[in-house]
DNA sequence: CGACCAATTTGGTAAGACCAAAATGGTCTT
DNA sequence: AAGACCATTTTGGTCTTACCAAATTGGTCG
């Protein structure tokens, strides 16, 4: 188990994003939530800091309000993916669609501005996928660590912290996610085989041209799986018991 | 004046960020921080608890040690562009990178699924860009609009999260960067005119290519302002004074 | 009906005590 | 002399209490 005020957090953060407070709503006060989850003052303070570092909630003296959706941290994406058993089917392509733009990116920064070396790792990458000893899990490692190793390589800071913040919350999920993403690994071998010659030819063009085809490719297979699997999504967050009022 | 903890946060955050203490190093312990900085122990929890979230260091029972720095929140970009009088050239490319393209992937995003009324709505954004009254700060204050605009009509989270968490943090920077970004308003506009014609048409093709030229246009002109002020980039953070050992 | 002001509520800070996990340094064995 | 083992110390984590300052609230007066 937890800490409380982390649990604390958990539940307040799954209330707001569930829509039980809207934005702008005003949140109990401190000492009310410490008696309705029977806890320490100080505990609901630490999780009110964290709704705060979270961007979900404005907290002043005077009281804490409900901050629009849109002005929170990437971190929210991690509750928001967890809210569900099933995490949602939107935003796990909008997700898909961001990694996928800052992939490029990076492979284009990597082509037009890398080390040889760099270059050169991540070809290495690349020519694991072809490895058909590889099953469906092992083969699904070595994309994340190939997607990893182009971020990296890149040199972009904001992209590696954005890759490293989405990754990060993206893994717990994975779990959930794998029985129904059925990639086309045949499909997705054919793409590898062109990044890793445009890669080797230092071809921006070309590399762009992969990584649309990529885009493509994952909205034909990929999206629709998770949207079909996305049917029984059920809530499965563990809320801190709360304390019956007097 | 702000809390102790905020500017003890800070303080360590801008040693760390500066290489002061190094990616595995250990912190000082909480209580010796707290005599040091002449703070209580809970200041100095509150503010480690901050470096936490942030990324910047991974704190446990035992000690705390600093985390490399491509494992840390996007909120540091912030601190890292304030740590200079003049913001750091290259991360600001690499942030204008960014955010070209999750602007091109919003646009595109906007054309290919936004509803009428939204790409109204930018096209109207767009349109002000055209007005010759603007003056060089008005001007900017306009793009930024549009972008912001585009970014949440993409009705994509993960990107408009992004967006937003690099638009607060850049926010206070703009002010230090305004004099140098001289930007070309009239091959700005030319650029615009053609989105805003592109976004009426609905052409996908046409957005990307409006906003590739806008990369070339911005690394032909901006980034060499910059990194020509970049010159007498100096520390200039306020740190909390350090108590003598005695 | 509105402006104004005092009492209350709310978040913010500080201090101290205690707990559990980790790191440390010594000791014993091999 | 090197390594394994263990008790001590250090370190972060939690809880409690008290008090302060700002914001809200609700009444009062103009």
């Amino acid at each position: 188990m937890s800490a409380k005020h982390n649990q604390l957090a958990g539940t307040l953060t799954d209330e707001i994003l569930s829509g039980r407070y809207q934005a702008g709503d005003r949140l109990p006060s401190e000492r009310e939530l410490a008696v309705r989850f029977n806890v320490n003052r100080g505990a609901v303070r630490q999780a009110m800091s964290r709704l705060s570092q979270l961007g979900v909630a404005d907290i002043q003296p005077g009281g804490a309000r409900v901050s629009p959706i849109n002005e929170a941290s990437l971190d929210i994406i991690g509750h928001m993916l967890a809210a569900t058993r099933v995490p949602d089917a939107q935003l796990l392509e909008q997700i898909f669609e961001v990694v996928e733009r800052l992939l490029s990116m990076a492979a284009e920064a990597l082509v037009e501005r890398g080390r040889d070396a760099d270059i050169e790792a991540v070809r290495a990458r690349l020519s694991r996928l072809f490895d058909n000893g590889l099953d469906g899990e092992a083969h699904a490692a070595a994309r994340i660590e190939m997607m990893r190793t182009i971020m990296i390589t890149s040199g972009n800071l904001v992209c590696q912290l954005i890759a490293h913040g989405l990754f990060k919350q993206f893994a717990p999920t994975l779990e959930a996610v794998k029985p129904y993403a059925q990639l086309d690994v045949a499909a997705f071998n054919r793409i590898a085989r062109r990044l890793e010659g445009a890669l080797a030819n230092r071809d921006r063009r070309a590399v762009r041209e992969v990584f649309d085809e990529f885009s493509e490719l994952h909205a034909r297979t990929l999206a629709p799986a998770i949207k079909a699997a996305a049917r029984q999504s059920v809530r499965h967050s563990e809320s801190l018991p709360e304390v019956a009022a007097s």
